[in-house]
DNA sequence: TTCCCTGTTATACGGTTGTATAACAAGAGA
DNA sequence: TCTCTTGTTATACAACCGTATAACAGGGAA
């Protein structure tokens, strides 16, 4: 026979703190699972919550995945910046910094690749992740011309900040994917060699 | 009252076209509707075929859509080919033309990268596919390298080349997102201009 | 201590998932 | 024309999906 459970026990927290938690869940659940194996049950799981409670905080499970894009991508801005403050205090040591942090922890990650992953594939179809696609590669490109026109001031540096951009882009997808044919040294150098030859001494 | 639907009609097909039929209704899905979207049925019902066919073909979902990176990477690989073979016979144009061709259909294509995406976000999870990745990149890589060395020969390429595919994905990756801040026509003289940076007259 | 609001859980619902299986019929070979 | 193989369909199944709803209980206010 079947004895009928004890209702489980709970924490009631504060909103904010609870919508975070179920947008580091989804994130968490996106690394490990991708898209195809999150689902509301799963995220609900990570985060120690029941499933109903995901709708108590968020329309859906769709506004989740958009709000979990919205905190990585701060979070990522964030560690750029850091590592641009790090650095030493020269314009070109900033730029630097800036290119080559892609290649480190905690951006060099496969799971936030995974994450990022998930974000990509439904710019297609979800026209608000689309809207905030273009508002994170916009602020990026921004603070990348403002970097190289402290190191060269004066020329327009749209053309070549969307080149450096693609280039990380392209190294930092390889890295995170795993198995790349080149370590995050070498993406340094080849980071670092590249604008030099674009950026000659002034 | 329920007047009993007649079996429907059908064609047997050879099995190699069969095949091909759910190869390329597992891509087109893929494309149009996601991960998330791209079910055995949703599949079958692209192909024209009933949902249980999908399993007399392939051992499961999964297998089918480690062939279908199979067969959309040969593609890809097969249409750089093409726009190397058609350009002038000099090594330089050759070489541009093989890094172009991204910025272009059939390569700049959101169905592409959409279905592209899905083999990225299955590498973590599934051997198969991570080993076709691995394959499907060092062939690009290799054709890339022999086009330098053509262009420049004696030196190593090894960087150059990871150099050049990762800023070729970044910008195709844009391009094909949708929105970039660039047009195709920019993409192409960014490319030449790295090129001519990094590989300057012999 | 008691009350009461509401954050949280448990459960239910219809729809969809991947797979298994048996019945059917297309169409080649005799 | 007939037979037989087998490619194909139809159906069934348990598990899961996202969401809706009502009952419960945590914990601050009084």
């Amino acid at each position: 026979m079947q004895a009928k459970e004890p209702r489980a026990q709970f924490h009631r927290a504060p909103a904010d703190e609870r919508r975070l938690a179920l947008i580091d869940a989804c994130a968490a659940t996106l690394a490990r699972k991708g898209v195809h194996g999150t689902s509301v049950r799963e995220i609900c799981a990570t985060a120690g919550v029941s499933p109903g409670l995901l709708r108590h905080y968020f329309s859906g499970i769709d506004e989740l995945v958009a709000d979990t894009y919205a905190a990585i991508g701060a979070q990522v801005q964030a560690a750029l910046n850091d590592a641009v403050e790090a650095a030493d205090p020269t314009p070109e040591a900033r730029l630097i910094a800036y290119l080559t942090a892609s290649f480190a922890p905690p951006i060099a990650d496969a799971d936030l690749l995974s994450t990022w992953l998930a974000f990509w594939s439904l710019t297609r179809t979800d026209a608000k992740i689309a809207r905030l696609h273009d508002e994170i590669y916009a602020e990026n490109r921004i603070t990348l011309e403002r970097l190289l026109d402290a190191h060269a001031p004066g020329s327009d540096h749209r053309l070549t900040a969307i080149a450096l951009t693609a280039l990380v882009d392209g190294l930092w997808l390889e890295l995170s994917l795993g198995n790349a044919p080149f370590s995050p040294d070498e993406a340094t150098v080849l980071a670092a060699r590249w604008l030099a030859a674009l950026l000659p001494r002034i």
